[in-house]
DNA sequence: TGAACATATTCCGTTAACGGAATATGTCAA
DNA sequence: TTGACATATTCCGTTAACGGAATATGTTCA
């Protein structure tokens, strides 16, 4: 299928791990050229040009043409959408969390008095 | 394509819009049955279905059977993985707000002192 | 102008995802 | 046990995504 999702938001250009990783690698190294994505991903230099191309289409990343080369760089920005919608759902996991710190509670309360 | 992400991780399960929404319903209303979520959806039964099964193989909801209805509730812990990933950039995006943050300050600075 | 280089685009085969309709499965109630 | 109901599963058609190889495009330098 795919009628809906078309490789145009956020969500579905991260579903892709290469694409994840292609985006770690912005972050820990700044801008790259895709040469050096190449190398470092193993993947062949057609895939990652598409794959930039995904991630710039969706605003991911931004290019800057240098002489031959074509430097990528993280737009973070775009990420904000996504933790923004993971984050509606902390407070979910923090019940979780606040449930366990009250039940430790309890059970340091109810040791205290059994002294 | 698909060898590789097989709707086996949380990160291509949450890039379905529909399952999105799903998700969201859970959260904001609490355990759903199907029949609930088809209403709330639009969806055929059979779509639904489907999407809670991508959701349930990844972990992201459990099923309660309650008679002839299951009740399907939010396992909001799955989200983490993607929170985390996310948040690993947050701090590009602050850099930016840092920066711009400096910028107003300058300004207001030198107003200040053009008086 | 023509190599050499970096990257994008095209082409092609393969595969899985989606949607909905139809059907199967399981559960309750009479 | 039969029928009504809730949900899962199967079937089928359609489509887009991916990967890599080959090719096109654009840039630099001699």
């Amino acid at each position: 299928m795919s009628p809906t999702p078309t490789n145009t938001d956020v969500f579905t250009a991260i579903a892709e791990p290469k694409r994840r990783e292609i985006v770690s690698l912005l972050a820990k190294r700044g801008p790259l050229p895709v040469g050096t994505m190449v190398d470092l991903t193993g993947l062949a230099q057609s895939s990652v040009s598409k794959h930039l191309g995904v991630l710039h289409d969706v605003g991911m990343v931004s290019v800057d043409r240098q002489g031959k080369q074509r430097i990528y760089k993280l737009e973070a920005n775009s990420l904000k959408t996504v933790f923004e919608w993971v984050k509606e759902f902390e407070s979910h996991w923090d019940h979780q969390l606040a449930r366990i710190k009250a039940k430790a509670e309890q059970r340091a309360k109810s040791l205290r008095e059994s002294n």
